[in-house]
Parts: structure tokens; C-alpha cells; sequence
DNA sequence: ATCGCTTGTGTAAACGTGTACACAAACATT
DNA sequence: AATGTTTGTGTACACGTTTACACAAGCGAT
């Protein structure tokens, strides 16, 4: 009986059925609105008899508010962001709030895509993505003055942004490694243009720099394990280095594995190796690796504490800084 | 200044700008309708200088399509379905589809997140969750006729499903184990009742009957890296096992770590251990599990392949079946 | 009984599109 | 020149809600 029904009941017909207006089906509905407990009653009893459940497309067009969200990020199976994308996408569900995954990674026109998503005039915008310009999302978005949170700290009044120093703990991890003896310093970014790379890099460069070190050698990978495997390869034997910082956990770990199987060297003794992201992967038995780590949990606090300022319409661009954290592992 | 103008442009405002009427405007943006050329050309033109985007939430309640899709998933994260979620946004993007996401993990209540999708008017359902039943969400979503892919093979006319055999590969998989001279089994569960959970099992169960041999021991787990160690470790201490098949390839990691670590025991000669999904990770070189895989791209060209006959409007249920390969590596 | 105030409901107009229908103009056919 | 066909455009309504406004009924105070 409950599957059977085909068409899908509208606010007109189930007031017909409840003998009242359309206006008070759809105050039936409104938490607080004006109507007697009785007939609100009675109109929910006929619309569960009915399985009718307002439409939320009707809805969104009339009040101007869709109560969605673009998440744009690199891609989803990515345990470098997918810990956050998780955490987001429940806590914005918890909201009753749906999100929209925009996934630049391997989509020919980014561009396209957000300009997609954005004539479904979602609320908010969130970018975790470091293969769009900030600009670009600004300018695409512009229209609904949404929420646009992203580690580049673009200073425009649409956009909230989320900064992160991790300056301290790669000063301390730098320190450690040093104190262990390594001479030769490597470090492997992730994109070779992506601002937060950039900025990561900057942090251990800052440190080296302080005690009269600088980078050796520099390599690019695309995040993957595979090219972590494969430029650590070519560090280690080329450049002769015996530390290698990575632009994030996974190639951290490929680099690690590089290490001990084609060239038999093994953490820390003979090479350190660092990551960044602290995923949960990282912590895991068989790679405990030593990494700049960032509480997802805060940092997720921070996404969402951004978008319920926007959603109570407090004016002006906001910003929160978050700091990074030493994990100790046994690779460095 | 592109980043100045605050509202959205209406296609009404827009035919005054142009000096035509809002139908033609609409005429402008759908691809094959009566328009001259240049009419077209000059309203193109014209809404580019002002940034004006049919407005895509207006346009499906008109439709009645709304060109988003269900994605019912378990976790983001998870890696097990991660590649598969990834490989279908893709598509989906490819498609001009644009999927929401729905995770069930740690969402109180599953029905009720399935109700708000449902009042979106999504085009398409996609279930991955082994989380929620197959009839909790045909009685949800059956208002639109909606696609349903599952693994769970549920006859009804708006669900089409996509069925999986691995009981070839499992076979081949226990045949090598037995004859290495391994005794007692154990089935390392990811759920404790869930429909894929029961199949999997079964494969393995078969496979074994036929040698003479059964389940010495089985165990839950909950798919995680952590549940994985913990519950292997009991295996083999309190019963004394000597292969793990287990539900995913995360929780085979962790036993193979627990084993190593815990126990001093090594793969494959101590003991074996198996794991499902053939998830990259399970390539790498520091894991290099046996595992029992699934083709993630022919399974996604199967989701696809449904949702286009189903936008074809092509009566009936529809069902595909996969069949699994073993991937070899060195921990059976 | 009159006046204000509250409560509950209906009417009608938005929200921004797509499209059936009508119609004029241009053009091809006899 | 009359007729039929194609092409391009405008008018008007539908899609399913929400909400400002109007209004009637109920109620307490004078």
C-alpha cells in the first residue's frame, strides 16, 4: 500500500482533503506560526495518511533560501580531507542543512561546475579545495553573498576564511630532527602552485632558516602514495637527502615505504620523515608517522561557527586562526 | 567590479535589458527552441555583461527535474567506498547531475535525513549504506519513481539493483589457503547484520563446505582500522586460528598489524589474512594484501548505466550482476 | 452594548522559470 | 494573387510554496 502511490500530493489537494485553505497547510508546517493545535493536528494526521511532505524546491524559490550548501573540495576519497568532509557534511545535516560535493579533482572546467552549483542558489560555499582560486569562487558566487571559508585569506567582504599556523610546531619538529643529526634537508610539496602548500612549506623553511639550514633539494607530487613513493626515490638517491618533509600523510607514508624497500634505509635512524594533516591513517601501527597535525574537530568548530554567523546575518568578513600541533611518531 | 553587484538578475529584468520578453529569454538558454540566431546571440551577450544564470531551483519546479541526485552513503572517509563515490560524482558532474550527500554513519536517524532528500525532489537514488533497508527507502522515495541502486537485489518496480558475485574468486582465494595447510578460519564480520555482510560471509562459507572445512570462529567488527586489530587479536589468542577473512580491507590491516605486533605472528606463514573490496590502499607496498576485489569502474559504469535507462524513461526494474577477482598479495 | 485585542483562517500575490497557444511576418507553393 | 508552411516572438498560465493583508469570531474591560 505504501509503495503504490505514484504521484506526489500537493499543499491544494491536501487542504481540499482537510477542508481548509492551502495557506493553513503550509501554516501546519511553520513551527510558529498562527493556526489553532487542532486543525494542525488534523492537517498532519490527513498529510501522514497521505505521505505528503511540502516540497522543498516550492519552498526554497519562495523564501529565497535553498538550505544548501557546495562543498568544493579535490576529491572525496582523499584521506587527507575526507576526515573533515565527513565530519562537515554531519554536522551540517544535523542542521538540516544539505550539502552539494563539487569535486574539482579529475572535472575538466571548475569553473563550470561552480557556476552550476550556484544557479542552485545555495546558502553557503564552503571551499576546501586548493585547485580553485579564491577570486574565482568569489566572483562565481558573488550574487548570493554565501559564505565562502577557505585557508586563503582573501580580504573581501563575502568571504570568511579560515587561517592556520602551523609555524610553532614545525619549528619543533625541525628542532628535534636537527638535534638528531640531519644535515640534508628535502622537502616534497603536494601541487606546485596551491597557496596553502606554499604556505606550509614557508613554516619549515622559517625554521630551518633560524638555525642556518635551508631546503637541499624540492620535489613535486600530486598528494598520491604513488608519488610520494616515486620523488623520494629520486631525493634519496639523487640529492643524497636524509629528511624528507611531505606535503601531506599519504606521501609521507609512499616516502617512507620508498625508503625502506628500494634503498633499505630505515626512520628515523637513517632518514626522517615527516608528514602533514595528522589523519587518523597516520596513527595507525604499521606507519605511526611523525606529523604537523591539525584537530579536525576545531577546525570543523571553526567551518561551522563561520556559517552560523553568516546565517545570522552579522555583516563583514570574518576570520578564525587555528593552530597546528607536533604528532610524534617514530619516522622522525 | 565584478564582485560588487549584490542580487541576483531575474530573467524578467533581463528581457527588459534586451528588449524582449522573458520567454525568449528562456528560449535563449534551451538549447533546441525556436529563436532566431541572432536574438540569441545578443541576449547571451548581454546576460554575460550582467552575470545573469537561469535560475536552476525555479527552473525544476517548472520541470518537475530537478537534476540532483541521492548519494546514500555510510562515511565519506571510509576508504572501502570512497574510490566508488568519487569515480560516480565524476559522472554525475560529467552529466550535469549534481549529487547530495547523505551519511548515514552518525546520523541519528537515518529515515528522517532520507525524508529531507526526498522533499528535494532528487531525480535519482543511489544507496552504498548497507545502513538502511532497501524498503525503508523505496517506502521514502517512491513518490518520484526515483532509481534505487543497491546491492541488495529487493524486487520491486522502482528499484534497480546491482547484484555482486564473489564466489568464484573466494573459491580460488580458499584453495590457496588450504593448500598452504592452514586449519582454522575465521570470519572477521564488518556488521553484524547487514544484507552485503551476509553475502560475503556466505561466499567464504561455501567455498570452505566444499574442502570439508567450516568457520572455527567468527567475530564483528565495525569496517574501521581499529576494530580490525582489536577483534584479530582476540582470534588468535583465545582462538587460535591461523586465517582471517575478513569484511574490508581497512580491518584486514589492522589484523595484519595485530598479528605482527601483538602476537610476533607474519603473513603469510604464521597465519593468513584476507581481505574485500580491493581498495588502492590494499596495493600499496607496505600492505600488499590478498584480497577478494571488485572492478570500481565497472561497477560505477553499472550505476551509471542504470541511471540512464532509467532517464530513458525504459520501464521496470533493472538488475546487473559483477563478478569479483582475487587480487593476490603476499599476507595469504 | 461598545471598544480594543487576540486568535484563527481565507484570499491573493509573489518567487523565477518553462511552455502551450496565439499571432504576425516571411516565405514557398500552386 | 491566394494559400499553406515555417519562423520568431509575446501573452498568460502553471509549477508548489510562503506570507502580507483582510476579516470574522471570541474574549476581557469599560
Amino acid at each position: 500500500m505504501s509503495g503504490m502511490n505514484r504521484r506526489r500530493i500537493t499543499s491544494k489537494e491536501l487542504a481540499k482533503l482537510a477542508g481548509v485553505s492551502s495557506a493553513t497547510i503550509s501554516r501546519a508546517f511553520s513551527p510558529d506560526s498562527r493556526i489553532g493545535s487542532a486543525t494542525r493536528d488534523r492537517i498532519l494526521a490527513v498529510a501522514r495518511e497521505h505521505g505528503y511532505q511540502p516540497n522543498a524546491i516550492a519552498r526554497s524559490l519562495n523564501n529565497q533560501r535553498s538550505r544548501l550548501v557546495a562543498l568544493v573540495v579535490n576529491a572525496i576519497g582523499n584521506p587527507c580531507e575526507a576526515e573533515e568532509q565527513q565530519l562537515l557534511v554531519h554536522r551540517l545535516q544535523a542542521r538540516q542543512l544539505l550539502p552539494i560535493i563539487l569535486c574539482c579533482a579529475d572535472h575538466s572546467d571548475r569553473l563550470q561546475l561552480m557556476r552550476l552549483a550556484s544557479t542552485y542558489q545555495v546558502d553557503h560555499v564552503v571551499v576546501f579545495s586548493d585547485m580553485v582560486s579564491m577570486q574565482d569562487a568569489v566572483d562565481i558566487f558573488h550574487t548570493t553573498k554565501p559564505i565562502i571559508v577557505s585557508f586563503e585569506p582573501l580580504e573581501n567582504e563575502n568571504v570568511s576564511s579560515i587561517r592556520i599556523d602551523g609555524s610553532a610546531a614545525a619549528d619543533e619538529i625541525i628542532d628535534k630532527i636537527a638535534r638528531d643529526g640531519k644535515k640534508r634537508f628535502a622537502y616534497l610539496s603536494g601541487t606546485n602552485s596551491s597557496w596553502i602548500d606554499k604556505l606550509r612549506r614557508k613554516w619549515f623553511a622559517d625554521a630551518l632558516a633560524k638555525r642556518g639550514f635551508s631546503f637541499a633539494a624540492q620535489a613535486f607530487g600530486d598528494y598520491s602514495y604513488d608519488s610520494g613513493f616515486k620523488e623520494a626515490v629520486l631525493l634519496l638517491h639523487r640529492d643524497k637527502v636524509d629528511a624528507i618533509i611531505c606535503g601531506n600523510d599519504v606521501m609521507a607514508i609512499g616516502a617512507r615505504d620508498a625508503a625502506r624497500r628500494v634503498l633499505g634505509k630505515n626512520t628515523p635512524d637513517d632518514i626522517a620523515i615527516v608528514g602533514q594533516d595528522g589523519i587518523a591513517m597516520a596513527a595507525w601501527d604499521c606507519n605511526d608517522l611523525t606529523t604537523l597535525s591539525l584537530d579536525h574537530v576545531a577546525f570543523i568548530d571553526a567551518v561551522v561557527e563561520l556559517i552560523e554567523r553568516h546565517d545570522a546575518e552579522i555583516e563583514g568578513p570574518h576570520s578564525i586562526t587555528l593552530t597546528c600541533t607536533a604528532r610524534w611518531g617514530s619516522t622522525a
